[in-house]
DNA sequence: TCGAAAGTTCCAAAGGTTTGGAACTATCGG
DNA sequence: CCGATAGTTCCAAACCTTTGGAACTTTCGA
């Protein structure tokens, strides 16, 4: 039972189920601060356009190598912005709409809406 | 006509009037990169309920350094989230609301409503 | 049982943001 | 004319964010 001498842990598809913030747990100046970030509010706005994507499908949509959409998808994710949700070794991110729609009502709407222009 | 050897320009009124971006240039992702840091979407807060302040006031009210408060007013200011204006040595400063409704609808009730609890 | 594919974490380098004291500058009152 | 006042800019130190390659981990199909 020597479990091999494994230095990191990292997981495609982390078995450990992946942690999102409850909904009323969420923090303005943090969702602000995250989504203000064009790369970020650009997955937002592709987001709220496509509906659930995969991961990947996102970050070669914007150009990005792998670890740097994995980390905007973690901040997304982190802040409360996302929902990411596993299948096999494939990852599912979407837009958590509702939530924010309950918690900062009209908030998703400015993001979606391009200025008015 | 010599003129006097100066170094550095600072100003508590900089003669220079201050620069305000136009209310159809305001960029989405820098107003809620700007907004969204705690110190900042307070001093929004309370210029939204306290209409027009003094800079050091706002400073003040936070308990900010001179030199902080200032900071953070540029940022304001540059985003395009605030205007000030002066008054022989003293300046105001007040919330751009009229614009920022206009070009993002919504947001000031956002930034202003405290979440939805 | 292997290998490929999806995604993650690790890491270091580069660059940006924040902070606050000090020096400075207009303006105003006496 | 001098001092006080409001507010600015300068600067360096501390800290945070972003980037992308490399290594790694699961899962799945052949």
């Amino acid at each position: 039972m020597s479990a091999p001498p494994k230095s990191a842990p990292a997981a495609p598809a982390a078995r450990e189920t992946i942690r999102h913030p409850d909904a009323d747990a969420l923090d303005l100046a943090q969702v602000l601060r995250t989504v203000g970030d064009p790369l970020r509010l650009a997955m937002v706005r592709t987001l709220a356009e496509d509906g659930e994507l995969l991961c990947g499908a996102l970050g070669d949509r914007l150009g990005l190598p792998k670890s740097t959409g994995s980390y905007h998808l973690r901040l997304l994710r982190e802040a409360g912005l996302t929902r990411t949700r596993q299948a096999g070794t494939l990852r599912y991110v979407s837009l958590r709409r509702a939530d924010l729609e309950s918690r900062f009502p009209g908030l998703v709407d400015v993001l979606v809406a391009g200025p008015a222009a």
